[in-house]
DNA sequence: GTAACACCCTGATAGC
DNA sequence: TGCTATCAGGGTGTTA
């Protein structure tokens, strides 16, 4: 389930694999892979082979990969979405979508994905910061990322703090894990009223954000199975760290109470029951 | 404009 | 054993 340590984590790795190596040869093996990119399968091959790749950026939870031609290769991960670099002769995965092959005979560049919720897109001019992800925010992580604006408009939302964590346009590189786990440290429960937080408590939690984050990226990012692992196909541990995320009637790390298990949006929500009680004004 | 929800997908697991 | 139901969840499109 890669968020943004996740991904930073790959894109780190994939910056030291790809950066300067020219495309050969792409491979679409399952059309859902590039399903965002419209044009189709042929114009997206053309656009890329003989393209020399220059970086390996990212935004949120985006990777992008700008090249000599100006464009850029989109890429997200989504829940089970891996880049793997592979010898020209392993095996190929079960849930193979993309294959990349480089001038230079090294390393192929693999796109894995067993859920198909990931996929790749080339943005035509896009090598900068390509329009179709423009919306996202910057993450905390961004030196340019504006605290008090975002102070600002979460405090002029009208929803739910757990949601506003999760609103990618709002903060990015965000998921359902580390929203739980910031909430869990700013000791906030995660349907409070974005409105009805002070300046102060907002900026408490912001910073309990970049900690877990800055924690996991050193970490190499969480993974709970096999279906998340890095660019050099290694799992990270941050799992180990986790407070609140999965450990539904285990207890507390600070306070002993089981820690409890609540729906959310379709998902599951974790948190301690004394140490971030519910809200006492139902929202509707 | 803003908020909330359904949907996409596959494999693991639980229950019968 | 083998079937069905449920769950995981990021981002987009649709609805309210």
């Amino acid at each position: 389930m890669p968020e943004l340590p996740e991904v930073e984590t790959v894109r780190q790795g994939l910056a030291k694999w790809v950066t300067g190596r020219t495309i050969r040869t792409v491979e679409v093996h399952h059309p859902r892979a590039i399903r965002r990119h419209l044009p189709g399968d042929a114009h997206f091959i053309a656009l890329l082979t003989g393209r020399t790749i220059v970086d390996v950026a990212r935004r949120g939870k985006y990777l992008w990969f700008p090249l000599d031609s100006g464009d850029a290769l989109i890429g997200h991960l989504g829940m089970s979405g891996q880049l793997l670099m592979q010898p020209a002769d392993a095996e190929d995965e079960k849930h193979l979508r993309i294959r990349f092959t480089f001038t230079d005979d090294g390393p192929e560049l693999r796109f894995v994905d067993q859920r198909t919720f990931g996929g790749l897109s080339l943005s035509e001019g896009g090598a900068e910061l390509p329009d179709e992800i423009a919306h996202i925010a910057r993450d905390p992580m961004d030196p340019l990322f504006d605290d008090e604006a975002f102070v600002a408009r979460l405090r002029g939302k009208h929803t739910e703090i757990k949601r506003a964590l999760l609103d990618q346009t709002l903060i990015s590189g965000v998921g359902n894990i580390y929203a739980d786990e910031a909430l869990w440290r700013a000791q906030l429960h995660g349907a409070r009223p974005t409105d009805q937080l002070t300046r102060p408590a907002v900026r408490r939690l912001l910073a309990h954000v970049r900690d877990v984050l800055g924690e996991a990226i050193v970490a190499g990012g969480t993974s709970f199975d096999e279906l998340y692992v890095n660019v050099n196909g290694e799992s990270g541990y941050f799992d180990r760290a986790l407070n609140a995320y999965g450990r539904e009637g285990e207890p507390c790390h600070r306070c002993g109470t089981p820690i409890r298990r609540e729906q959310f949006m379709n998902r599951s929500s974790f948190s301690c029951p004394r140490c971030q009680p519910r809200p006492r004004t139902i929202r509707h």
